[in-house]
Parts: structure tokens; C-alpha cells; sequence
RNA sequence: GGCUCCGUGGUCAAGCGGUCAAGACAUCGCCCUUUCACGGCGGUAACACGGGUUCAAUUCCCGUCGGAGUCACCA
């Protein structure tokens, strides 16, 4: 039975590299038949941010990453939250084991000390441990303690050999055991970190299969000694690749597109978002490129998980994105379009027919506004508009049309779409003009714009004939002062 | 800097010793069309480099170069 975990920290909002991680760790349990659980991770009190439950909650439901256990779903192996289970005392109790076998020893050095062992290589701060408390005597160890001295528990790490781990994704990878570092299990406040609570958790829940990003892959040899102290089963590990910004470097919080809430917030489809970070870093058998959650569920295999890092690429987020938008029905659609519509656009109108009209024509909610703009107004243009080679539309044809379509439609009974399209066809006939050179000086002097989400008769349906007539006239006058 | 990982078009990404090196996004052109978009068709564009191994390397090995990750009482 295989079991996942995701296992995130309540610092925030859930950056895609996160989601990824989540929805990979999903797909595996749910392919494979198996369980998927939550784990909140809150070691560090100080990083904590209020809310921070409720969003992963929410994001997990909004993705549809649902979890068959977790802190609100009890599966038997609960606490799920670790800051309650550092309070039954779960770590503490693992770490005094591992003291008792000679694997972990207090260390008592103050942050002055440590500061020095640090040193600085290539602008970057690092430091290795000395085992300086390793080498306490009983004596020493027990005078501390009852001094109430503050302390941390390090693990002992071998200083000779090697250590070999395997991957799913990167096959095996070697470590000389003299890279390291006597990692702190717990810390002075009493809570374990992340290196240890991480392996206490996943054995003692029963993880079969630790997915994660592959910033960790240098520091698991060292929770495999942890896992080979106990004597515990070490898990299957599936390291996923990085996900960059266009400079190639780690997604961060920093990197503005980063989370799955600002994207949510910038107009995308929640769909279409899993949809798309799926396929950074894996990609399906075939040609196919839009699936469903239970889609990839069916077609997931860890196994065709890429090695190298994905650049997050915005433009083919945008496409698929509007691949979503052209797929949704009629009703969905207009839920989510509504409120862009809405501040869009003049009360009167019918934003619903305009909606349809937009569909096609937008990747992202946002571009609705500068799509229907000139419903509420026409923008300030340049005669030269009238100009148009493709249609043959000169200054002398638009000014014709205008001139002799406007009483024309003033008497239109119907003013709906079709009609003025067959009215206004025939009119071309005969006069021998193309439809083209007909509907282009009505299609600009009704928006003036190049480009409108309709044809000239369909944004004259919407606008109606008082206002139709109003602009074509303002348009006549235009080029009449031109001239 | 040590260690580790990665290296196919601008981006995502097939490929797993023999291919004219897929496909998608982007880009360019054509068609369709009451403009634009949608849709359809087509074009430009890649195996980082150097050594091996092999009858044959994008594919296996080594090196070089390049990029990234990591080296916290953060996860």
C-alpha cells in the first residue's frame, strides 16, 4: 500500500514549486491505489503566519488535492500538526534513544561559539559542526543539565566512509561521510527540526514513498543514518526536479508569479494551473497536453519524471490557460467572467452576450477589460483607421457607407445582429462593394479600434440603435473634418 | 569554495546505440473570416564542447565548460 504525505509549513501562501510537490506526492498515492496525507510542519514557531492553516486547506481544496488523512481527518498514526506532537513528546523521546545508543549527544556550545566555527567561501556563509560537546564527559553532560544550561541534541555522524542512497529519479547518489554535518535534532526551545521531525513522522506514519523537492537530495544520506540508527525501513525517495524562474534560479516567494493564490488572483484557472505545473518536470505518453486531475491520476508515472529544472514559463501558462477558458461551458464561464465583466462595463449592457463574444478571444480574466473598453466609450482614434487595404477601405469609400447606411439603419425595425447583417450586405450588393469595405468603416467608427470581439452588426446589436447611430454619425463627422 | 545534481530549439518536452531528432508554447508566413481572435496549413529554430567505447553515438564512459542546489537551533 503505497502512502504519501505532504508536508508543508504554515509560513504562507503555497509557492508552485510547493504545489508541485503536493500534486506529484497526490498522484502517486492516488495511481498507485494508495493514500495521500497531510502533515503541517509548524517547528518554527517564529516563522509561523497566522492563516496559514486555513490557506493550505483551501488551496489543497481548491486544486482538488484532497487527503485521506489529516489534521481534521484522523487516520490512526495522528497527531498530524507537529507542534502537538512535539508536546506529547513523540521527538524528545526518539532523540533520548538515539542519545542512549551513542548516535545523538547534547551539545551545550552558545551561539558565540558557533559563530566562530562559521567562515565565509564565495560570499556565502557556511559552517560544519566540530563535535566539540561529543567529547563531554558524563560528568560535564549531567553539571550542564543541572545547570540548566540551554541545549541542543546532535546527531553523530559517521567521519569515514561513505554513505549511498537511492532515488527513484536520480538513481544512486554517494556521499563521503566526512560531507556530513552533526545536524541538530532539537533545538533549544525544545522542538525538533525539520531534519528530524521529518524522519520520526514518515517512519511513525507510515510513508512509504517521500516526495520532495530535490533541494533535499544533499541532505538525505544524513536521514538515512537517522533511518539506519533506529533501524527503521527507509522510505522510496522521489526527488523532483527544481522549478526556476526565467533566470534559472529557485522559485521563491520573491518571484511575484509564485504562488498558486496570486496566479488564482491574477486571473488563471485553477484547472488549468494544476493542469500546467503537472507538466513541468513530467510529461504523459503521447501528444496530449490538457488532462484533468483525474485524468493524470489514470495516466501518472513517477517514472517519467524528468532529472533537470523546469523553467516556470508564463506565456504557455497563458495558452493553456485560455484552453481552459474556450473549454469551459457557458455557465462556469460566466460565473468567473462576471466579475471582470461587471467592473467592465456599463450597467445596461448585456454583459452576458458580450461574454460569449470575449471567450475565444482572452487567455486570462483580466484581458476582458481591454477587450470590451470600447462598449462604455469610444476611445480617441485617427481617421487614418479608415483607411484598410484588405478590405478597400479608403477615405472616400468609408465616407460613402457612412453617409448612406446611417439613414438606412435609423429606419431598421430589427436591429438585431443577423438582420442588420443581411441589411447590410445587401446594401454592398448594390452598390457593387464588398461586405468587407462595408463593414469596416462601421466596425471602426462604432469602437474605433483595430480589433473587437465581434463584427461591425454583432457590437451594433449590443450597443443598440440610438447609440449605434450616435457613433457612426461622430464617425461621419470625423472624417468629414478630415477631408 | 567543498559536495551533489543537471545540460535536446527562446521555453516545456519525446527520445532510452541505427530516427530526415517527435509534439506543444512562443515566433514568422499562408488560408478562413464583417476587423481581430478562434480554427486550419506550413516555415525558421536544438542534441554545450573534447576525448574515448562501438560497425554505428543525442543515447554508454571520462574530461572540460556552463547552470543549479546545498553547506542554519528554515523547512
Amino acid at each position: 500500500m503505497v502512502k504519501t504525505r505532504f508536508a508543508p509549513s504554515p509560513t504562507g501562501r503555497m509557492h508552485v514549486g510547493n504545489l508541485r510537490t503536493a500534486l506529484y506526492s497526490y498522484l502517486i498515492a492516488k495511481h498507485a491505489g494508495g493514500s495521500f496525507m497531510l502533515r503541517i510542519e509548524d517547528t518554527d514557531q517564529e516563522r509561523f503566519v497566522d492563516g496559514a492553516l486555513e490557506l493550505i486547506n483551501r488551496t489543497l481544496a481548491d486544486t482538488g488535492l484532497t487527503y485521506d488523512e489529516g489534521p481534521d481527518k484522523d487516520g490512526g498514526v495522528g497527531p498530524y500538526v507537529q507542534s502537538e506532537r512535539c508536546r506529547q513528546g513523540i521527538y524528545m523521546k526518539y532523540a533520548k534513544q538515539l542519545i542512549d545508543q551513542g548516535d545523538a549527544y547534547y551539545c551545550f556550545c552558545t551561539k558565540e561559539r558557533l559563530e566562530g566555527l562559521k567562515r565565509t567561501v564565495a560570499g556565502k556563509e557556511i559552517s560544519a559542526y566540530d563535535k566539540h560537546c561529543l567529547h563531554l564527559s558524563k560528568e560535564e553532560i549531567q553539571a550542564n543539565l543541572d545547570a540548566g544550561k540551554p541545549y541542543v541534541i546532535r546527531f553523530n555522524m559517521p567521519t569515514e566512509g561513505t554513505t549511498t542512497f537511492h532515488d527513484e529519479i536520480y538513481g544512486n547518489i554517494t556521499v563521503n561521510n566526512e560531507e556530513l554535518d552533526d545536524l541538530i535534532l532539537i533545538k533549544s526551545d525544545g522542538y525538533p527540526t525539520y531534519n528530524f521531525a521529518n524522519v520520526v513522522d514518515d517512519h511513525l506514519m507510515g510513508i512509504t514513498h517521500v516526495v520532495r523537492g530535490n533541494e533535499y537530495l544533499s541532505s538525505t544520506p544524513k536521514y538515512n543514518r537517522i533511518y539506519e540508527a533506529f533501524g527503521w525501513e527507509i522510505p522510496t525517495y522521489v526527488h523532483c526536479p527544481l522549478i526556476t524562474n526565467e533566470e534559472g534560479q529557485k522559485l521563491s516567494k520573491r518571484s511575484g508569479h509564485s504562488s498558486f493564490e496570486d496566479l488564482i488572483d491574477q486571473g488563471y484557472v485553477r484547472e488549468a494551473v494544476v493542469n500546467f505545473v503537472a507538466l513541468l518536470g513530467w510529461s504523459p505518453a503521447g501528444d496530449r497536453e490538457i488532462y484533468s486531475l483525474p485524468e493524470l491520476v489514470e495516466v501518472f508515472d513517477y517514472h517519467h519524471i524528468n532529472k533537470s529544472p523546469a523553467v516556470f514559463d508564463m506565456t504557455k501558462l497563458k495558452w493553456m490557460n485560455g484552453e481552459y477558458i474556450k473549454a469551459m461551458d457557458s455557465e462556469e464561464y460566466f460565473k468567473l467572467a462576471e466579475p471582470y465583466l461587471k467592473k467592465a462595463l456599463p450597467e445596461h449592457m448585456d454583459i452576458r452576450k458580450i461574454g460569449e463574444m470575449v471567450k475565444t478571444r482572452i487567455q486570462i480574466f483580466p484581458d476582458i477589460a481591454e477587450q470590451v473598453d470600447f462598449f462604455s466609450g469610444v476611445p480617441a482614434y485617427d481617421v487614418s483607421m479608415y483607411v484598410h487595404k484588405k478590405s478597400k477601405s479608403t477615405l472616400e469609400t468609408s465616407r460613402k457607407v457612412l453617409t448612406e447606411t446611417i439613414p438606412l439603419l435609423e429606419t431598421a425595425e430589427d436591429f438585431g445582429n443577423d438582420a442588420l447583417f443581411g441589411l447590410l450586405s445587401a446594401y454592398a450588393k448594390q452598390n457593387e462593394m464588398k461586405v468587407n469595405t462595408v463593414m469596416w468603416p462601421l466596425r471602426t467608427a462604432v469602437s474605433g479600434k483595430q480589433a473587437t470581439p465581434a463584427g461591425a452588426t454583432g457590437i451594433m446589436e449590443v450597443l443598440g440603435k440610438d447609440e449605434t447611430i450616435r457613433r457612426l454619425r461622430a464617425g461621419l463627422d470625423k472624417i468629414e473634418h478630415a477631408v
